[in-house]
DNA sequence: GATTAATCGAGACGGTACGTCGCGTCTTAGT
DNA sequence: ACTAAGACGCGACGTACCGTCTCGATTAATC
């Protein structure tokens, strides 16, 4: 991402300007035209800047689409809290099925996992800190603290669990079969581990 | 897909050879040379072929890469039969693995799933069948066989949920997460539909 | 210069409109716009023709100029006969630096030479055949043959020794100073290798 | 040229270290680089000077180098006195081929007049004193005042003619029929004007 | 056997994005 | 006011692919 934490130093301090207008302008021409027909003059262009201002910051698209979406990723996986542990990871995994089909964040996550699969830099990229399963994570923890899945839980393990059959539905274009998502299931099927007694039991 | 099913009629027929040795040069430089690297003048260049000849059986190179080497997934994702379903659903959860990250046919199913997430009409090609839930399905046909699934399974359905944990580790490059698959535990999650006795009371 | 005599062969051949909307556009982009403003980019756009089509066969704005205007040069440095040799060689001296200075193909010469002066691809191209020089030996030869030069006089340097004053005076751009051209002057000079009698003594 | 004239007010004065060093470094990669090479920000890089310096004080590369190099001019076309006219001219011709095609101030003239056949504002700095003509009035200057050529001598015109033959040989890169340059030859096409007797008649 | 017509290889075509480079201007902090 | 440093908007560079086109040469089935 881009060397935003650099010194200062000397010379021309980059401009601030500029680098939110390619980011907006990113964020927008994602939507008006779809990440495969944005280019780096296009980007350029719209957000009227000159093309070496991009790649002085950004090395490519997937990289500037990075910077300027996957913090909107988090905001948009945030789930109220619901009256059991059930609830509430239905309403995550609905706001994981809208977020990777119905929003900007989704669609630019969905593209950049998609150059992730031939190219080993958005990879790493990618691979530093998946939206999905952070965004599960804290979910996790509060039915854990609720009491409903097991204090020894791999959170991050468990969160790849949950998120993996809605996720993979939506990468595999298996829309049409998508199944209703099951927050009691889930917590039930790692309910043994808890012991007798559970969200299951009750 | 190419249009093999054409009625002939007069002219020169379609040659055979030029569309097999696209097939294998596609299959050959998806491993040396990545994806993104191929091009369809590369492709045609190495097949000998005119440029025309590709573009006149296949419209992208994902329609290439599609017939040359899905029919390879089927091959690579059979198990054995073992002796317990959930032996046998570990193998083939292996497998599934190791096609993802370790094989050609892999390579270019994450290829095409990738450029799917930008390319509809890539998405409606990997979306007319998908390889690892066509894999997985007989496996679970014999579980339930077994009597160790129900019998009112909804197989695609199980399907997906038995590979989605495997395959979106892969595509999200959550490798260093990567738990041990395990057939029992998915049996178990859906033995309580079995009702009691069945693989989990074992 | 262009592979104009290159074997036919395979594939598609050259398109001769394309390579005259090139020839075309940078004669008339060196008469709006001046050598300096135009671009390989501009080429191609004003000749309708792809960067890549101007570039397989020229490899320079200076090797398109010079195919496109050299052969004019020779046109316009014609001279019809004169009675006596000093008028003829005045009225080419008048042509040169009407040539040089108020002709297409004239900016174009200058430009030429001037590019030589720091490419050693285009010092090559006009070494190859100078204009002016070229253009003044037929007129000497016609002196010789009338008795009015030595008949073993060394045509190319004697070509060189006329044009050469007039054409240093545009390159330096010392215009201010320009003296009447002389061919009477030019014989003269040449006269005593004639021996007594000739242009000189009458 | 640079603004050296300028009153020098208030504020801190121009340094002229600075500009020293874009001098020499100007001076320098003519001859490492070439012209055509040399770039302003490149200057300023090898000067160890800012760009917006550089801008401050000359317009373009060809100032720079008019101003650096043309000094030197005068100095390398310098001949010493010789017994006779002619081998007085014949030296300084000597020298004007050696300062065109060896030498670096010869180098950098080249390259301005080149420069000055697309350029105006380079043409009118050429214009302002041309490095040749002014060397040779001079050695034409002594020629007079011996005798040698007459005294009403037209000096800028005689200069051009002098040394114009040398300088369109190079210029249209025509060395391979480079002649024997003649002192004595350029005195005789101008001694008639001096009357019976003179260089000639002896 | 000649004709017909779709195929084959080759490669030039008009486009357009790539990532780099140089331009001349600007905005810093420091002298 | 000047300096070094360096980011800025701009636009040309030469290359690479795109998908289309135009050649002459094959290759069967049809006449």
């Amino acid at each position: 991402m881009s060397a935003v934490d650099k010194v200062p130093a000397i010379g021309r301090p980059r401009s601030d300007a500029a680098r939110m207008a390619v980011l907006h302008a990113v964020d927008d021409m994602l939507v008006e035209e779809g990440y495969a027909a944005m280019t780096m003059k296009g980007i350029a262009a719209r957000a009227g800047v000159g093309k070496q201002t991009v790649y002085r910051w950004w090395s490519s698209k997937a990289e500037i689409l990075f910077e300027a979406v996957m913090q909107d990723a988090a905001t948009e996986l945030v789930v109220d809290s619901a009256s059991t542990s059930g609830e509430e990871i239905d309403l995550f995994l609905d706001a994981v099925v809208r977020f990777l089909t119905a929003s900007h964040a989704g669609a630019a996550y969905r593209a950049l996992v998609g150059e992730a699969q031939h190219d080993a830099k958005v990879a790493a990229l990618v691979r530093s800190s998946d939206a999905l399963v952070t965004a599960a994570t804290p979910v996790l923890r509060r039915a854990v603290a609720r009491g409903d899945l097991p204090a020894d839980l791999d959170l991050a393990d468990a969160a790849v669990d949950l998120v993996a059959p809605a996720a993979f539905r939506v990468f595999a274009g298996l829309t049409e079969t998508r199944r209703r998502a099951s927050g009691f299931a889930f917590i039930a099927r790692y309910a043994g581990q808890v012991g007798r007694g559970g969200a299951l039991a009750n």
